[in-house]
DNA sequence: GTGGTCTAGACCACC
DNA sequence: GTGGTCTAGACCACC
């Protein structure tokens, strides 16, 4: 897997290294058991420093993304459990409501959203049913 | 306008409140050249420090959102250059695929997103056709 | 003389009024003596408070650039005395420097920034010639 | 760097701070990717209160002129997209217009202010050539 | 150690 | 009255 940081980015590079991670499960190119490459490797391929990486792998690991053992490698595999059906929608709920607050803060309506948001799951989808 | 904070937010207090004004403008509640409660009203009204809430009506007019006027008070507007639209978009998409991401990890699947999407569109329409 | 105002500006509208007489004087449009319009009429045209107008006018007139006699009108004329050159420069100083730092921030070489010079100062003589 | 605060000056102090940093990186004696000093030691080095210097470091982290990260320090760059350039010069040539009038105001002719630009970018460029 | 957030209280300019 | 600035001191997360 690939990872590509964006070093001018305001998103923090511990952040984007978890986020590509999240988004390559989400998306079904990292599926779950599969192992992660190493932090070593993902180093010397961003360039980024090897600590930044562990960070992330450590985040991810702490919300239960994956899990790490000394020796073997990291891993695709929620242990934690399945969270509430009530709260996800409630901070989704949130999360949307800041989308859609931006969206009109950029002058765009409703059918611009719809139509990035049909283009987004679109791709996000292509991995998911092969 | 009523802003509510919850203190338990992980998201700062003044963060909460420059959404849920750029919310209301987004929905309709308030329009292009309305006066927003004064910083001092918000403040007992809240019970946030004045302070606090000076800083979010700084950020909203730094952003262009609203413009302040020592001794006339805050106003919805200024509008400034559109920004570019190809640059909202991928800012819009990125922050799409973090929602997406999300909600698999959530373990909500395409059409409960889509369905909550719907939901708040409906609600943030509510009061622009009014 | 006419003066436009942008609503949209961050500037505020007095003070995009004072600029502007301030750059017709510079400019050799109004000249030591001539009258200005009155602030009713500027008022009316400009569809800003009369209020407003008069508040720049005062500003104008403290800072000794015009003088104002009730009933008859305002009136281009420093009374005051010619400003310290040594202090002028340096006021002036800091303001270049502000512009050359800005310049740089928006990524514009030294030749794009004297040539904006020579074309402002172009234009600011053209008046003042005739 | 050593940072000089007028208190008797109409800036404000963040202002000060905020100046003073993006000319030193429009000089280049603060270069994309030098850490800047933490705001604890600007506060003590000034005698101006930490909260005063952290304002100003937000502010240049919400312009994209530094990024900042909690437990690393601040650093210059961040660069983001360039701005717009029919955008820039309007914006510059509009300060330019103000200068000149102040210099006007000054009493102080055509071949001063060239003089004083003329000073001000020798300056700047000193340490850029080295 | 680093920057980020918040409070309480003060003083300011402008209206 | 309005928003803007600053201080002093506290607590926080992250390193």
């Amino acid at each position: 897997m690939i990872i590509k940081i964006e070093p001018a980015s305001p998103k923090p590079v511990y952040r984007q290294v978890i986020d590509q991670i999240k988004y390559a499960i989400a998306s079904g190119r990292l599926r779950e058991g599969d192992r992660l490459d190493p932090i070593r490797d993902v180093a010397t391929a961003t360039r980024i420093n090897r600590n930044t990486i562990a960070r992330a792998y450590q985040e991810l690991e702490r919300e239960g993304v994956i899990r790490s053992r000394a020796g073997q490698g990291s891993f695709v595999g929620g242990s934690g459990p399945a969270p509430h059906r009530g709260q996800s929608c409630r901070i989704l709920a949130e999360r949307i409501d800041e989308l859609l607050t931006l969206a009109h803060q950029f002058r765009l309506d409703e059918d611009a959203v719809r139509a990035l948001i049909d283009e987004r799951l679109k791709k996000i989808n292509l991995d998911k049913k092969t």
